[in-house]
DNA sequence: AGGCATTTGGTACTTTAGTATGAGCCCATT
DNA sequence: AATGGGCTCATACTAAAGTACCAAATGCCT
């Protein structure tokens, strides 16, 4: 935001300067309008470029971000987040509990608690619907 | 392809004339020189945003395509390509036999031969597999 | 016509996943 | 001190997934 202020000013500025330019040195004479016109063309040519690729990162074309405000909304608690991880990663829930330390109980009382709260019938579903959420 | 040619025709076209126009009426004195190189900014800011944007058309930022050599490689044949399909979806073995009106046992037996094609233990991960290898 | 890959389907079996329920422990809030 | 949420674990069960065979129909290629 700052940056974009700056820079705004700076071409601004940089405007200005060229306005000055041209006037003095149309009268003088020394100096051909047409480079005058091609600075500026070039000048506002890159600015274009360089505002619009800002544009596009306020608006990221798809990159992928999480949705933390949503996993919240489920009511997904962190250790059932670190679950659904490794269920994407496609791991048994045997493999999940020793990669947690926990047991394998502990694994599927955790995806029983994810399928209810993503609304799914299956592990795979609930990974489907969770990237659909743009939670993982 | 062709309507960038044109477009870029119709700018220079657009910048000769301004070429022309600029040096009458300097000479006449009728038309301010603010005015022309006013016009030259915003015509070749315009320009600027437009390139930019056709350029990341060009390279997509990270559209998602699939890689059916890949799928060849791995010698994926076109129905079990359609049940792997349906495994990232989250349907069961059933649902999907139901969707292709085929028997759970067909499935069973495309998923399985899925499964060692994409050396994977469970349809979890082969679907996580088959993501990485950009095939769904 | 014979060989080959694909698709289909079955049986029988083992493994994994998921449900239901209960219970103990820890920690923060009231 | 009591309550409640979160994490843990267990048992017992049903459902789904996956394996290992076998076999038949189809279509394609040479």
């Amino acid at each position: 935001m700052k940056k974009t202020v700056l820079v705004f000013g700076l071409l601004i500025a940089a405007l200005l300067i060229l306005f000055q330019l041209s006037k003095f040195s149309v009268h003088s004479g020394d100096l051909k309008i047409e480079i005058i016109i091609a600075v500026v063309a070039i000048l506002f040519f890159i600015i274009g470029v360089f505002i619009h690729k800002k544009s596009l990162h306020k608006q990221p074309v798809s990159t992928h971000e999480i949705d933390t405000d949503r996993i919240e909304e489920l009511e997904i608690t962190a250790r059932e987040y670190e679950v659904l991880k490794l269920i994407s990663e496609g791991l048994s829930n045997k493999e999940i509990g020793e990669k947690l330390f926990v047991s394998e109980s502990t694994i599927k009382t955790h995806v029983s608690n994810i399928l209810v709260k993503l609304n799914a019938k299956r592990r795979t579903e609930a990974v489907n619907i969770a990237k659909q959420f743009q939670i993982i």
